[in-house]
DNA sequence: GTCTATATGGGGATAGAC
DNA sequence: GTCTATCCCCATATAGAC
């Protein structure tokens, strides 16, 4: 394990920025206030970044360059332990939700900021962000779309796609969520527990995928 | 019906303010441009609302009132239905999404704009909102949170927590997915229709509900 | 209720010395 | 690579005339 030195300028000002947007939102959250909370000067961030929307560019890119990565890695993997045959549905989900949910694991607090940015960044307002989670997901997206339609051989496509986007919802929710469930859960749920929060979330998400095609039902209402 | 008359001033700012923050977000629309967009004097929003975190509450009490009490009234209905039995799942779950997701159909384009905004809520960071949402959902989540515990007795209380926590995330993305989906869909998926979204929801959340609950599994690598 | 004008503060970005 | 100083713009909010 590399030795933990002293962090660059750059990277204080993407950890003081991770931490600040995910309080505080990104639009909220000025230059100012992130050099001053990383001891660095002001001028600092459009040295190493140009701009400010490039370094909320930069925070993503960070993390989310290693999570695809692992992501992919693991679903190889359980492709591979499937043979020619589909890949079971559980190892697919858990291939791309392990990685994400992990992260607060790995990084400690650092880690669970993050979480909180990457759930926020599907909600958020933009075509900069929209172009944004194209790009970092073209590649993960068209292969873990293969995977699913290969685990889900019955379920019509247009189905499948209802279902992905619900799916990404549950987990945004979830990774934004670090804070909020146990609060209305009385502490009943703790989130700290990651290995627990995947299980959860692959169970209950390989069953709403596995359900049967609810048909149209006969219109009793013509409102 | 009521006669479709000339909106006064604090209406047009209330729409012109659901619209421009629907589509940039909360902090990065200005009292200016919403003034411009409603044809108003900048100065009007002070008058009217005192302040734009009050502007921002009544946008969202205006809407938020009618479709909880209509949540609610459904739910009555579905309990009714019951007798002294557990309400039937898939019923809850459409007194709870079926308001939300039909505003968009009773209010046009100014419903698929509070659906957007309603869907961001969620995620939003800062504790005005925290707090706006505990006030507007506190009846709502003590009767619902009954139904859902009555149709699902076998489900222990903290995995019924975990799996409403899902919920609400598939729910507030395919609120703010409005534009999103038939976009990576390819165009295949037509959120437009209202119905087949509720019941493709109703249908997967369900199945995500009644999903047996996870054992915990046997740890295999002590990461 | 609606306007103009303005108070007051903070924002992103950059020039240019060191 | 890091600093100070500054340009220029925009924000919310309010005072006070109409």
């Amino acid at each position: 394990m590399k030795q933990t030195e002293a962090p660059s300028t750059k990277e204080r000002i993407l950890d003081a920025a991770e931490r600040l947007f995910a309080e505080h939102g990104f639009a909220a959250t000025s230059l100012r206030t992130i050099t001053a909370a990383a001891r660095a000067n002001l001028a600092a961030v459009n040295y190493h970044f140009h701009s400010k929307e490039a370094l909320i560019r930069a925070v993503f890119a960070r993390r989310l360059g290693p999570v695809n990565q692992q992501r992919l890695q693991l679903l190889e993997a359980c492709q591979a332990r499937a043979g020619k045959g589909p890949p079971r549905l559980e190892e697919v989900l858990e291939a791309f939700f392990g990685p994400a949910l992990r992260l607060g694991r790995g990084l400690a607090q650092s880690g669970i900021n993050f979480q909180r940015l990457m759930g926020r960044m599907y909600g958020e307002p933009g075509e900069h962000f929209r172009s944004m989670l194209q790009e970092q997901f073209a590649e993960v997206a068209v292969r873990f779309g293969e995977a699913l339609r290969k685990a889900l051989p019955e379920l019509p496509p247009v189905e499948l796609y209802w279902r992905v986007h619900f799916m990404l919802g549950a987990m945004a929710h979830t990774l934004t969520g670090v804070d909020y469930l146990p609060l209305f859960s009385g502490g009943q749920c703790d989130p700290s527990d990651v290995e627990g929060t995947v299980r959860r979330l692959v169970s209950f998400l390989a069953a709403g995928l596995r359900a049967p095609v609810a048909p149209r039902q006969a219109s009793r209402s013509r409102a």
